[in-house]
DNA sequence: GACTAAATTGGAAACGTTTCCAAATTTGTG
DNA sequence: CACAAATTTGGAAACGTTTCCAATTTAGTC
């Protein structure tokens, strides 16, 4: 005797219930509207038949899917694994799936990805478009009619209704960091980001620069260093940097990759941290925490991220499109750890 | 003028073009039995109308949704988050969307989202159950009726038709490990593992304890210690271990958090890599790659897992269910850095 | 108990496709 | 050119729900 494997429909349960297909639906979900007698009958037959209700039949109907689209660039990436996971966490609690997609920084991708949760109807996304100047994306994103939030990205200011977006105040943490690094004498700091097309990467430069010019310290000590995110890249670049005749004292890099070629660079170089190079890492990822010397960090909430940005789209997707908080501005701390002292040479 | 935000249906494009929606519905998907005139008139209209066929109303009719899930614990640890990453890389290429949620190894949750799946009649799954003993998920996995992919775990031996399966070799790699360790003379080496429930944590005790047994060393020596993977813990765990008045002369230890916490806890008892301890990582995490000294590893490919997964599964869903590889076992690399010596004392 | 209002119910029409079937057209053959 | 075979076409029936509407039953009031 072989499980069925549930193939029962509503027809099937109307009829062992002696009820129309109509009571049923109300039985099963409203409830609103049934006597007692037609959803005791119904909750029999249901549970006897072992009716499982089709998603895709009513998603039809009620055009919602009860889906939400996550759209990135890596999944792989721990900065996003964490807003992802816990976005999913967020949405799995009021009964919504997740469809996630890489889209590789690669614009056509993004914007198929795009065209595909819409042919899907999913209810809604999250998405952190790969540039900011990719403007077929953005146009794609606003004339959707489903709710879009953006993860970390400056929306066009020509936007009519501006997506709400979750953002991280990375101006202000990289000020703070800058800040400290002066404040122990530091004048020369190289500042190891990827390109300046995301807003992170913009908003840390700013805030780079803003601490050099609030300490009125000579500009040319802010070494802005863009490079992609590949390890032996940035420890090529790190190397050559650390080269050079004047060399930085500090550094600030970000996530993993980096700041790993430039700890493995200063290694290959025989220089000590902090003695010789201060280290201050964007992002507080294992590696900072563990490493010896542990190294100071900018950390702030991933966690938050993808809960903030799972609220915002739960608030849209309940129809409160206008009012409540449609930005969320996450703030940046510093964690200070051993990887900072004063620089040696003067 | 505003875009429409793409109401066309079908028949809107039938009406345009002056024939039947049948004929439309045939003439965009096989173009099979169309005359040359239907087919340019239907694309014609199509394209002026901005036509996005709905994948729900197909999916209800044809009963597939072109969409699978992915179930594992936690999609935010390094070693699912390539694995997510790389299959649904490669289920995009075939057109398929990824639906992904974590258990956090709750078997409640684990199985309600199976059934979520099912409800959404999603295609097919990648799974990895949290627990071996969980009957009640394997029963749920087994009478589904689409394709299940099971991620690195042992299916039970009484399933009549075995879910194919993507299998790392971890016993070799802890063999290999353990004999690299013995061979540099260690008899005292600690296995620094989480529970031995699932397969990974199975397989690696019985390969550490196969290369004791080969060597015709006193197996006293084999010291598994079970432990939850954060990172506190391990290291008060690892703290105690090397503080044993017989301590361990070599360390094996899973991934990053655990092998952070024995690190931190050499590190604290001034004990140096590897001079007083040698420290192999199983995973090759860039906490590995990078620390100073840089730690032997053992390593897999993430990514193979995860494409290998996506592979099976196509293959299933294209309905070679019985022909066809439906295990792949991975295997396991010893990558030789710096943090491995023979033992000190003797 | 009659009448009105409210609640419940059954039947059918959507939702937007694909696919079956029969009718109509084209093609092929002697 | 007639006839058969093959191809193309339109119309309608699914797919499994929800929801509208009218019909019916129940409850409420004087």
């Amino acid at each position: 005797m072989a499980e069925i494997v549930s193939k029962a429909t509503i027809r099937d349960v109307a009829r062992t219930a002696g009820v129309s297909v109509g009571s049923v639906s109300r039985a099963l979900n409203g409830g609103k509207n049934v006597s007692a007698r037609v959803a005791r009958d119904v909750a029999a037959a249901a549970e006897k038949l072992g009716y499982q209700p089709d998603f895709l039949a009513r998603s039809l109907r009620t055009r919602t899917t009860g889906m939400v689209g996550c759209l990135v660039s890596d999944v792989a990436n721990p900065l996003y694994a964490s807003i992802v996971q816990a976005a999913e966490a967020r949405l799995r609690d009021a009964g919504l799936l997740m469809v996630v997609a890489n889209t590789a920084n690669d614009p056509a991708r993004e914007r198929a990805m795009v065209a595909a949760f819409r042919s899907r109807r999913l209810d809604g996304m999250l998405v952190a478009p790969g540039s900011d100047e990719n403007d077929r994306t953005w146009r794609d994103l606003a004339t959707g009619g489903s709710p879009v939030v953006i993860l970390d990205r400056d929306v066009p200011p020509d936007e009519e209704t501006p997506s709400p977006a979750v953002l991280v105040d990375h101006r202000d943490g990289a000020r703070t960091a800058t800040r400290y690094l002066i404040g122990l004498g530091h004048r020369r700091i190289a500042l190891l980001t990827p390109g300046a097309r995301m807003r992170p990467g913009r908003e840390r430069i700013a805030g780079f620069k803003a601490a050099f010019a609030e300490a009125d310290i000579d500009p040319a000590g802010a070494l802005v260093c863009l490079q992609e995110s590949s390890m032996d890249f940035a420890q090529g670049d790190a190397l050559a940097l650390l080269q050079r005749e004047q060399r930085p004292t500090a550094i600030i890099a970000l996530g993993t990759r980096i700041l790993a070629g430039a700890l493995r660079a200063a290694r290959d170089l025989g220089l000590s941290v902090p003695n010789d190079l201060s280290v201050i890492a964007v992002g507080d990822t294992d590696l900072a925490a563990v490493h010896s010397p542990a190294i100071t960090a900018l950390r702030w909430s991933l966690e938050d991220v993808g809960r903030a940005a799972a609220e915002l789209l739960l608030q849209r997707l309940k129809g409160n499109s206008g009012e409540g908080q449609s930005r969320a501005l996450l703030p940046v701390d510093l964690v200070l750890r051993d990887s900072c002292g004063p620089p040696a040479v003067k």
